[in-house]
DNA sequence: AATATTTAGTTGACTTGTCAACTAAATTGA
DNA sequence: TCAATTTAGTTGACAAGTCAACTAAATATT
């Protein structure tokens, strides 16, 4: 009945609930809720671009630009020029960035175990990958027109 | 390998493009991405208190003050005083509430079905308990202490 | 080479939402 | 019955994030 028409509502209660634990766990370490997919992105490619970084993560380049900023003055990356492209910035963590990698991923799986708990290895994967699916679709409406089917 | 650590990302990207797709479409009615879910619920039970709204909706309750004096503004919503309870007021849908309802269902309906284009009725069937099971145990883990096992 | 267009990043204004501190009414308990 | 506690709602301050307008460098066009 009232299946098909929630979806949106679900996922903000799980977005909205999952941002309050990573305020509570990564306010310990100086990050907000954002953060720690900045840096553990940046772990996986060194030198990454901020637009590419944005892309990559899919959020707005205003809102990439700002917590690169904070995530400078907090000491766990920073920036250096590209030679080759004076306007693009390359974007490396430091020490500090790189320590605390391992909690970030703690933080993560603990929450990701705590939200699945109920659900077979099966369902993770499935659920996984619907998810998966569904991201893809949300972001390709959206970027292409947001004009989605005036049925 | 990936699959266990990134669930948060992936429901904040529909999250987030949900939220504009809303915006984009709800903008035309006056209205922001996440009102349509107070309106739908004030439909579904007149004269809720903000309380008990705040309750259902899963958001805090600062939040729904605001937009419900918001969307009477606007002229979708009134207020009156319970009686009974001085404190509380009960919640009611004016003409034009009512009237903008089956846009706001169409509008649900169409991004759900945009999302959800790829997935089979088996699936669709599937995602939506999970998810519904997910947000659950979002929300209990979240208000019971947020200390969910610092393993 | 000079101009026009595109691209990377920044900034300001705004929306959505939470948290904490508050007011006033209601309920509990002595 | 009067004080203490709880409850409904409001308000201020802030974080996360988008959009639109901007700057400056790079690329494409003439």
């Amino acid at each position: 009945m009232e299946t098909k028409e929630n979806l949106g509502r679900l996922v903000g209660i799980i977005y909205r609930h999952t941002r309050m634990y990573y305020n509570h766990e990564l306010g310990k370490l100086g990050l907000g809720s954002g953060d720690h997919i900045f840096i553990l992105k940046l772990s996986e490619k060194e030198g990454i671009t901020q637009n590419e970084i944005t892309g990559r993560l899919h959020f707005d380049k205003a809102h990439t630009a700002r917590t690169i900023v904070k995530l400078m003055e907090q000491g766990y990356v920073i920036k250096k020029i590209d030679e080759n492209d004076k306007r693009a910035y390359r974007l490396f963590l430091t020490q500090k960035g790189k320590e605390i990698i391992p909690q970030i991923k703690k933080i993560m799986k603990n929450w990701t175990e705590t939200l699945m708990a109920d659900l077979g290895e099966r369902d993770r994967d499935k659920l996984y990958k619907m998810l998966l699916k569904i991201s893809d679709v949300a972001v390709t409406s959206v970027r292409c027109c947001s004009e989605i089917n005036n049925t």
